[in-house]
DNA sequence: CGTTATGTTCGATG
DNA sequence: GCATCGAACATAAC
């Protein structure tokens, strides 16, 4: 589920598998993963360099090269950073060998993720309209409040919306809605900003929770809190709070599943 | 076979 | 101009 919480995950595996050793080969399996660059100019930039830092804005995880400018992923749907020694993991589309294992696994079932390299962070996410990261503690509640926007969109799509805020996909908004007590299909025109500021102070908390649950690990959802709407996202569900049965919504092409008691319309 | 799935983009439509 | 909708991308699971 490559939403904020498991991009931070991955940054964690490089930073913890991929830093300050030197890159051997990269394998590029399926060039269709490539943006903006072809196999041997991408493997060339990369073979005998070194990542020596990473960082991650919004689902864009970005690794730092000795040699200057950063190795850029973004995961898609399906993506997901994954060590190996031995064989790869299967639907690996890029690998990353070191000179002593373990080496790292760029997978993706659906291959709808893109890898690249990006020269200047900070101009590239200007450049792609890109807001704000979630958790970037310099975004402040008034800078979020107003980043949601004032108008007939719903507050579902304003915080999926990446150019307001970066990082929240289907899932988390979903579930930041529920734990905020909100209906998803609400127009940002009806906040105030007492629930502008309870949006915010929600989003925050449920991020950092699914981060520190292990997002993207095996069965991490279990570890989510009892009350998390995450855990029940399937038909035919209840509110894990009140026990009514979820009702779904078809919002920007995407299932909202909500409670019809827990989450109201502040408009009445 | 049909439906659905965590993302993004593009063209058409309101 | 803005927002929304459906389709597309590609693959697996139920």
């Amino acid at each position: 589920m490559p939403e904020l919480p498991d991009v931070e995950i991955y940054r964690r595996v490089l930073e913890r598998h991929g830093l300050n050793r030197r890159i051997a080969a990269v394998e590029v399996l399926d060039v269709g993963m490539l943006a903006d660059v072809g196999p041997a100019d991408f493997a060339r930039a990369l073979a005998g360099d070194r990542l020596t830092g990473t960082r991650r804005h919004g689902k864009n995880l970005f690794a730092r090269r000795g040699r200057g400018g950063h190795l850029w992923m973004h995961f898609g749907m399906t993506g997901a950073l994954a060590p190996f020694r031995e064989d790869a993991p299967a639907h690996a589309r890029i690998l990353y060998r070191f000179e002593q294992g373990p080496h790292l696994a760029y997978v993706d079932v659906r291959r709808l993720g893109h890898v690249g390299l990006v020269e200047d962070v900070e101009a590239w996410l200007e450049a792609e309209g890109i807001g704000p990261d979630a958790l970037d503690p310099a975004l402040t509640a008034e800078r979020f409040a107003e980043a949601l926007g004032r108008g007939r969109r719903s507050v579902k799509a304003a915080l999926m919306d990446q150019a307001r805020i970066a990082g929240i996909g289907n899932v988390y908004a979903d579930e930041i809605l529920f734990q905020a007590g909100l209906r998803p299909d609400v127009p940002v025109s009806a906040l105030d900003e007492e629930w502008r500021r309870r949006l915010f102070a929600v989003m925050r908390e449920v991020l950092r929770t699914a981060v520190d649950c292990g997002a993207a690990a095996e069965r991490y959802v279990e570890r989510l809190p009892d009350d998390y709407l995450t855990k029940r996202r399937e038909k035919g569900a209840r509110c894990p709070r009140c026990d009514t049965p979820l009702e779904t919504l078809r919002i920007g092409g995407r299932t909202s599943f909500y409670c019809p008691r827990c989450q109201i319309d502040p408009r009445g």
